[in-house]
DNA sequence: GTATGTGAAACCGTTCACAGCA
DNA sequence: TGCTGTGAACGGTTTCACATAC
């Protein structure tokens, strides 16, 4: 890995690459270029050289990069090999629509590890992060209670957080929130469309 | 507005404003300065204030903004004014809580003006579209079919998608695509955690 | 010949700093 | 005086272009 600060962006895109990659390893291709992945995810070939290039060496001067080995590489990278254990608030709404149809998350993730999603009143919260060895909570409850859980899951221990509300959280710098806004997404498309009239 | 070429990021943020800016304007609170309300938004003031200037200007310099005022100019500019019809195409999974929990979108879109939700079988989509004026297709179906829908989507006339599948759909470079994707959010949130051991 | 890896250049977005105005 | 609006400086990301390696 290089000592320059690597941009979040790039790590970003990798998660695309991975993505794009396990679907040509279905498809049974084994080598891959630059130029034909780019094609793929919608990106520039000398973008992927460049981000994969924060990491490593991964390819083959005149060759490409062999699909299986390469997927397997950003994984590692991405700390995919490892099993997460996360911890869900919010059993209504999104939550259950998460929780019920976990094979909905398993289609999506088959590269990933995912451990144990646990649903808990909230209360419980703190042994249970403590117990299990949860790393993660996701919040997917109403905002009206986002920040207070946030709150709850900083004092039990949590390291990182995935945010479905549409909420700010004020969380303590050294904890990773990561959040996942769709009205915000909605909110950009309604202003694209009324651009073009 | 200005002529220059306004970044998609500084739009994004102008949703963040508007959402803060509500809040203030339930609090009480009147007048808001660039300091005070990139505090909230955890941004620069200057980056606000240069968002803002794309668009035209919108303060008091010595005072400030005017809460309710630059919160309706930001959904002004935003086309937030104007009823979106949509059509949600995958009941179950994601999608059901999207529909069931209408009272989800509406805590949040507090001042969006979004029109009705139809859930449609993929087959009667075109006359849907057609006749009830859909301009936005949201798709919250498995990521096999992501697609298939969004080809149908495109055919029947739709402007827009908002794409809840982890898929990069290929559509014409007229339509306006927005992805949610949580996984990749998962993803970045596991890498930053293993970078920090 | 072909495609990677990577410095250099071009481009874009953010932050600074201050003129302009209430 | 205080805060906006904005040109200029800065920093970071993307793209180019080519040396390098298979």
């Amino acid at each position: 890995m290089k000592s320059v600060n690597i941009p979040a962006i790039a790590v970003q895109r990798l998660t695309l690459y991975a993505r794009n990659l396990a679907l040509l390893d279905q498809k049974g291709m084994e080598v891959v270029s630059s130029a034909g992945l780019a094609d793929i995810c919608g990106v520039n070939p000398a973008q992927i050289r460049k981000d994969l290039g924060y990491f490593g060496q991964f390819g083959i001067r005149g060759v490409g990069y062999y699909v299986k080995e390469l997927a397997y590489e950003i994984r590692k990278i991405l700390g995919l090999e490892k099993e997460w254990r996360l911890a869900l608030v919010g059993v209504g709404n999104l939550g259950s629509a998460l929780l019920r149809h976990a094979q909905f998350l398993d289609q999506s993730y088959t590269f990933v590890q995912v451990g144990q999603i646990t649903v808990a009143p909230v209360k419980a919260l703190k042994r249970l992060v403590k117990d299990k060895g949860v790393e993660i909570g996701v919040i997917a409850i109403g905002p009206r209670w986002a920040q207070q859980v946030a709150d709850e899951f900083v004092g039990a221990g949590v390291r990182g957080i995935l945010n479905f509300t549409p909420v700010q959280l004020r969380c303590p710098s050294d904890l990773h929130v990561e959040n996942v806004d769709f009205t915000r997404m909605l909110d950009m498309l309604c202003y694209r469309l009324t651009l073009n009239q």
